[in-house]
DNA sequence: CCAGACGTTGTT
DNA sequence: GTCTGG
DNA sequence: CCAGACGTTGTT
DNA sequence: GTCTGG
């Protein structure tokens, strides 16, 4: 039963990505995403909310500040327990972030091999999944912002590929997640509640995703 | 008090 | 089997 | 998440 | 840095 939240997409143009996330200004040089892989560079939304809209990129992989060994980064935080954890809770409280994206990818268990597929969402255009950031650099070396996605319980269309989702964030929720401050309990609540499957579409794609290195729009392209 | 961990997913 | 790199 | 490596001594 | 275990 795997769902994951370990390899998304994001293939709009810097234009689109501005449109829908009200920016000023997206990074220099963005180029549509087909396989974007832990550990890379991803597009993330920060500040809101009285501040201005940053977008800007950051290692997926969070670190909190006080890591010493870059092998503790977690691509994922389940929101059910972030606040309680270390390793999370200082960026739940105080770095929030969005993570626009086009779909994500899930592996799901057949005969044989696990078989890659993709959800989406129904009528086209970006999710926003809810991210943390937190800066890190490791001892005597250079700087890194790091990011990781939260995590929740499945809707009726992952839930038999997988066990856990990534959040997707409403659109209404979007501007309350980046609020600066303590998140407020109805926020939270509203952000764990599965994104409804009815807004989604699935369909299986080629093992062409596998492999991190690949980022071709055969990767997110239908197959039978 | 100090020492040591600090996390998720998936698989068995 | 488990960890690292992407 | 998957793919691919999995090591040491010594030298720069 | 902060919490848990001893």
């Amino acid at each position: 039963m795997p769902a994951m939240c370990g390899r998304y997409s994001l293939v709009e143009s810097g234009e689109e990505i501005a449109a829908r996330f009200l920016l000023d200004a997206v990074p220099g040089a963005l180029h549509p995403r087909y396989n974007i892989a832990p550990s890379q560079a991803v597009l993330i939304v920060a500040g809101g909310e009285g501040r201005p809209r940053r977008a800007e990129l950051a290692r997926w992989g969070l670190l909190p500040a006080w890591a010493r060994e870059a092998r503790l980064a977690q691509i994922n935080a389940r929101i059910e327990t972030a606040a309680e954890r270390r390793m999370f809770a200082g960026a739940l409280r105080a770095r929030r972030c969005l993570v626009p994206a086009s779909s994500f990818f899930e592996w799901r268990r057949g005969p044989g091999a696990r078989r890659p597929v993709r959800f989406a969402p129904a009528a086209g255009g970006l999710w926003a999944f809810a991210g943390i950031w937190e800066d890190w650099a490791p001892p005597g070396g250079p700087g890194v912002r790091t990011c990781a996605i939260l995590t929740t319980a499945p809707n009726a269309l992952v839930a038999p590929v997988h066990d856990r989702m990534p959040v997707i964030l409403p659109p209404d929720l979007e501007a309350a997640w980046m609020a600066p401050g303590p998140l407020p309990a109805d926020v939270l609540a509203g952000a764990a509640r599965p994104y409804p499957a009815e807004r989604m579409t699935l369909h299986a794609v080629s093992t062409a995703v596998n492999d991190a290195r690949r980022d071709a729009p055969d990767c997110i392209a239908p197959i039978s």
